[in-house]
DNA sequence: CCTGTGATCAGCT
DNA sequence: GCTGATCACAGGC
């Protein structure tokens, strides 16, 4: 038993997923992630939150959103628009309904693997949106709710000192005023540049 | 660079 | 029924 403190699949390597998911968000930054050996170095996040009218938490937990509300340092997976999976990092505590989107990342592992199953060759844009990323990782409605500490995930936080940027969010009607987008400050690998 | 539109469906009212 | 945390493509400037 650990005197005190996140442990277990809420603290991985430096990020404490028991935090407010813009703090979160702000330093998954520079996190690489890999799925089954397969991804890249995160560039690009967002933040979500139950007070927050964008977030799908927003309304209280409902089938669909179950593993947002669930423990934190898992992830919550879900279908956008009928096409696009969407990756989302739970935060916080259980029962609270908070989550960070994964938008983008470098590529730097597997980029073949990558490239075949997005039939897509320019680098930039394998993992430049979040459901470009979910097809690129292979990332689909099985991996809800599964801890982020564990195979087929792969965290490891960034080595060196990184700058964060951050925005308004984007392709969400509500809430647009809080700057809870945050990027990896100059990179070409972000779904769009940030101002 | 920017704006508009179709695809396609789970979830919610 | 309608909406949407998206993408790819088309067309205009």
């Amino acid at each position: 038993m650990r005197a005190a403190g996140a442990s277990g699949a809420s603290r991985l390597r430096g990020v404490d997923f028991t935090r407010d998911s813009p703090e979160v968000a702000r330093r998954l930054i520079g996190t690489t992630l890999l799925v089954d050996g397969v991804g890249g170095v995160i560039v690009e996040t967002e933040a979500y939150d139950p007070r927050d009218p964008a977030s799908h938490s927003f309304s209280g937990p409902t089938p669909r959103n179950a593993a947002m509300f669930g423990p934190p340092g898992c992830a919550y997976v879900y279908l956008s628009h009928g096409i696009h999976w969407c990756l989302n990092f739970v935060c916080r505590e259980v029962g609270f309904g908070a989550g960070v989107l994964i938008r983008a990342l470098e590529p730097t592992t597997g980029i073949a693997s990558m490239m075949d199953r997005r039939r897509q060759r320019d680098p930039r844009l394998l993992c430049a949106g979040p459901g470009r990323l979910a097809q690129a990782l292979a990332i689909t409605r099985e991996l809800n709710g599964k801890r982020l500490d564990v195979p087929p995930f792969s965290l490891t936080a960034a080595t060196t000192r990184i700058r964060v940027v951050c925005g308004p969010r984007i392709g969400i009607s509500k809430a647009v005023d809080q700057p809870w987008r945050f990027g990896l400050s100059g990179s070409r690998y972000v779904s769009r540049p940030f101002r």
